[in-house]
DNA sequence: ACAGCGACTGGAAACGTTTACAGATATTGC
DNA sequence: GCAATATCTGTAAACGTTTCCAGTCGCTGT
């Protein structure tokens, strides 16, 4: 079927033309289905049917100043819980006939950075973008970014971004009162590291987790690390060095978790007789450990959904709206700094959820 | 600093060109690189620096032919093998100066061609590519691709794509010597479809694994389902049912290998005491199960990598070799339906890796 | 001071599309 | 059969860049 066209290079709308005895815009048109006499939208599918013509996005995305693409930037594709969030994006993307870029940071603040910039040379038309730490770098580069950008995280609260927010605070607290509800009363916490936003909301939900039950805040049973297996596996055999008693472990990842279950079973202590064991995010590696773990689903995939549709929408808006500021009467509206009439920023939420399994509830029927 | 240019919208060479007070070619010229007297210089930058200049890589993409954009197509991204995968392609193609599209086909051999053939629209400068089955009609498209493009996966041997294997065959095998190795005798082997190429090379390289160690092929001890974690469990129930003899569970990867150690520890039975589980892939799963996982690392990452690599050198050869049919004498040559003259397709081989954990070897030291 | 030369610059075309506009047909009503 | 109209078509401009080609400028050597 694809015939050489005259020329070189693949076939264009100009060589269909030629074929076709017709206009380019002729071509265009029929392409694009606007109404066409019978006899040219026959003779131009023909021609464009024989020569095997695809039409060129990139001369498109020149003219209609769409690309239809979005970008998501991500610290790193290794974790599940972004695997998650990609797999919702790229469906969502996909089913509304946007391509997906991806972007790895390596939670490196400059790289992010350069991300949000790079929305200026309009190769996405927006971009999710899950910082590691929102700084007021971020937040400037964003609120001043050339296309739409969703954040998945908590930027501060003054902060006019359009977000996705998980409530770790309460899925950690939900975490407490579920080890707490079932006797445990020594919780020690291996958290990652406190400068970054979900490590301090961890630290504060265990807290109020704790409080919530009269139990108190002992410094002896937390440990703050990386959020990696390795680390969890150091923390633990800290922790049981110094609280030999502790009957359970919260960690604020699964791979955290999973570290502190290999600690404890290298030292021959059982899970969840001797201690309990519960991770955060729920990805598929607490179902994978054994015993399966108690996690809490902060709902990586819902955010990832919730970003996708939000964004989409805020590009449904740019396009009915096109940023024209009409110079109608002379400078009656002295604010000339602010160019955009800022569209009610929108913050969102998923709610945790508790997902009990056997590293803290023994199983009942075998 | 973004002052808004003389009319609307974002900055282009023509702003900076009348602040400056240059022609758009000096312009271009200078923001290039190339040589221009002293002041035009300054003159340039100084504009492109006050309007917050950044240039648009579609109209670039347009005029140089290259996006700068490389895609890949995978089946599914909730895999960890393809995690693998992605991690690597993209830490590759960022290193050279490219952003990578990401293309999940769930499985869909249509999806699969679809985005072979939408190479025509100039969308990517390249393809990477790991379709699941493939086709002869996979064979056709992609020989016939627009861009470059580079499968990882195992096609027909007469099919002379660029490819990157993974050897499952020899994988398997080392993995059954092993077991055999470590004093297994009854060895059950739970496989993906056998109508996939890596369902049938996994069940050639058990049989050989097998016959090397004098073992004979058991049909009671084998079962064919699907590559997931609650399909290995229902597998191991069934082979346990059928042959509780049974000392070792060989699986086609992490997933049902995980499903198979869920289903021993739901009965009682140790691992690996009782029964040694080994899996494939070595993905993060099998650091995360207890026991930790034997598993053979037929190396994703490194076909990843290997696989963007050789894109890029396929990229850089057309970049050198610019695709013109010279008409120079008349039709010396007759051949004129191939029109690319092949520049011999590589194949290669990722060397499996057996990686030992305590699922098939009792740990020494506590 | 002038020919000759080199370095630099500006005009214009090109990449492949979409689309406003005006001009050319075909259709309708009488 | 003719005017009025509706429909369709072609020309040309535009999107933002790079790059070819002449042309201009300033410099060197004499």
């Amino acid at each position: 079927m694809v015939t050489s066209g005259t020329g070189s290079g693949p076939p264009t709308i100009v060589s269909i033309a030629e074929r076709a005895g017709v206009s380019i815009a002729s071509v265009s048109r029929v392409l694009n289905g606007l109404s066409a006499r019978r006899d040219t939208e026959e003779k131009v599918r023909k021609a464009a049917a024989e020569l095997g013509y695809v039409p060129n996005s990139v001369a498109r995305s020149l003219k209609g100043g769409r690309t239809r693409q979005l970008t998501f930037a991500m610290p790193d594709i290794g974790n599940p819980v972004y695997v998650a969030m990609v797999r919702e994006i790229q469906a969502v993307a996909k089913a509304a006939g946007y391509r997906l870029l991806l972007h790895s940071t390596d939670a490196v603040t400059e790289d992010e950075l350069a991300v949000v910039r790079s929305l200026a040379e309009r190769t996405s038309d927006g971009l999710i973008i899950c910082p590691i730490r929102i700084t007021p770098q971020h937040v400037e580069a964003i609120a001043h970014a050339t296309a739409p950008v969703v954040v998945i995280g908590s930027p501060p609260p003054d902060a006019a971004l359009d977000c996705v927010q998980a409530d770790s605070v309460s899925g950690a607290q939900k975490a407490v009162w579920h080890l707490a509800d079932t006797g445990r009363r020594r919780i020690a916490f291996i958290n990652g590291p406190l400068d970054t936003v979900p490590g301090r909301n961890r630290d504060e939900g265990y807290r109020k987790g704790l409080a919530d039950h009269g139990l108190g805040y002992d410094p002896e049973l937390t440990a703050a690390t990386d959020f990696a297996v390795t680390a969890g596996a150091a923390a633990a055999h800290e922790l049981l060095d110094r609280r030999p008693d502790l009957d359970a472990i919260f960690c604020a990842n699964d791979q955290l978790a999973l570290g502190a279950a290999q600690t404890l079973h290298a030292r021959g202590m059982r899970v969840p007789e001797d201690v309990a064991v519960a991770g955060m995010d729920d990805t598929l590696l607490a179902r994978a450990a054994w015993p399966p773990l108690t996690s809490v689903d902060l709902g990586s995939a819902e955010r990832g959904r919730i970003a996708a549709e939000l964004l989409l929408e805020r590009l449904r808006e740019a396009a009915e709206a096109p940023a024209e500021r009409t110079n109608s009467t002379s400078s009656t509206s002295s604010t000339d700094d602010t160019d955009v009439p800022p569209p009610a920023p929108r913050r969102t939420t998923a709610e945790p959820r508790l997902v009990v399994r056997e590293s803290t509830v023994p199983a009942r029927s075998v």
